[in-house]
DNA sequence: ATGGTTCTGGTCGAAAAGACAAGAACTATT
DNA sequence: AATAGTTCTTGTCTTTTCGACCAGAACCAT
């Protein structure tokens, strides 16, 4: 059993027998737009447990290094994606019995990228997908562990994220026009927001966006060509809150 | 080394001891309003390392147990205190070293309560202390391990659950006023509010707070006897947004 | 030219935020 | 008892923001 007696934070006159061993893994969900959906990288498993099914990817915690750089590593790893900022610490899952094996406890993070083609090549693509969230969420496809568990806790962050930060930006290009970013939003909130009163919202946040000056080429359906901005400072944690503009009825 | 062949989120074909071994804890930090301060509680270490000095009080997760579990037990344990739904998973810490003798990665919790004396009852209360969250920020008082660094992220969380949802009930009494929740939010954010304004905002939020119709006894300083109000439903994590007002500048 | 589509800017009413004044209900002091 | 000081509550006013909607601008297709 373990020592209580002075009830201190962490184990006292301890050595490695005498606590439960577990392993600890990191997990990463990474977050991108594409076809104005989100999307998510998913990879499938070859061995058991669960052998076949789709997981999100991630891989042991060495003693080495942080849980930071060891989530940075494994992004790496399977995915040849470097993102030292942009990854998020959103929870930790130790439930007994989510390894059928061993005691793992896993600390996930999140990810915004914008360019996928990038993502999939330092991998084998044959083992990566990158799938709808809404099929994930909707359990059109089974992920292995508690991984759904884990998307669905990745999104609700991401959506708080997207309102309290700036990190809206990461999921488009480095420019972008004003439809793209709202299709951000719209699509990870599920909502349709007014095109007019959102660029105002948006412009109005000083250094949120900046223009560049080019325009768009229009789509095939024609329309006005759009305005081009680039990312402006990508806010931090504690920084002022941008609130989008909600929707209400219309009639 | 650990086998990154497939990619996936756990590992595969692992034995016990093909994978580093970390031992896992929890770590809690107690936040309550005493004299419109905020303040935690904080336990005193007996023994080596960080001997003598302050820490956020927690221990062992076991492998039978999840960690929200684990946090309960331990802070049941140590306080004699059941809080079985405000417990709020805040971050986990791996950083390598942060326990100079074994790899330990914690999983560190937030509890919001109001009454104190009910808290340190369960323990020794030689080695339990409620001090200023002030105190420990501004590093007058040194925490063992990298507890400042967590009670500094747990504050910080605090305020957006404040701002989010509706756990500013929990730092007060089962009826208490409108002043003394005002109170709350000041020593939290640090700010003045308009009295008037607050009340108002908060009123205005349906089923927020209700009125008891009895009254306080106002101070010693006299003055108007304050209406008695009960929380109303506490808002979970995805509920609507309660904004407080903000105070600009006076003349 | 004409109609359809998409982005941009303008306006207007409703709602909310914030400042401040005034009243209400108490205690303490003279 | 009258008065002053304190604290909570209510009222009102101005300013700002939100959300809806319309009209114009800039493109495409036929």
């Amino acid at each position: 059993m373990t020592t209580k007696s002075d009830g201190a934070g962490a184990p006292i006159g301890y050595d490695p027998s005498q606590f439960p061993a577990f392993a600890v893994t990191v997990d990463i969900v990474i977050l991108t737009m594409s076809d104005g959906a989100l999307h998510m990288l998913l990879v499938r498993r070859g061995e058991a447990p669960f052998k076949g099914m789709w997981a999100i990817p991630g891989g042991f915690k060495r003693p080495n290094e942080t849980l930071h750089e060891a989530a940075r590593r494994e992004l790496a790893e399977e995915t040849g994606v470097d993102v030292p900022t942009l990854l998020t610490q959103f929870g930790a899952y130790g439930d007994p019995g989510r390894d059928p094996r061993i005691n793992v406890v896993t600390v996930a993070y999140l990810a915004v990228l914008r360019d996928v083609g990038t993502i999939v090549a330092g991998t084998d693509a044959a083992d990566a997908l990158l799938v709808p969230v809404g099929d994930v969420r909707s359990e059109k496809l089974d992920l292995a562990f508690d991984h759904l568990q884990i998307v669905r806790d990745a999104v609700d962050r991401a959506r708080v994220e997207l309102e309290v930060t700036g990190i809206a930006t990461a999921f488009v290009g480095p420019t972008f026009t004003l439809a793209e970013l709202r299709a951000v939003y719209e699509a990870t909130w599920g909502v349709e927001l007014d095109a007019a009163n959102f660029r105002r919202s948006v412009v109005a946040e000083d250094g949120w966006v900046i223009p560049t000056g080019r325009r768009t080429q229009p789509g095939p359906a024609g329309g006005r060509p759009a305005e081009l901005y680039r990312a402006g400072r990508a806010w931090k944690h504690g920084g002022p809150i941008h609130r989008l503009p909600r929707t209400t009825e219309r009639n």
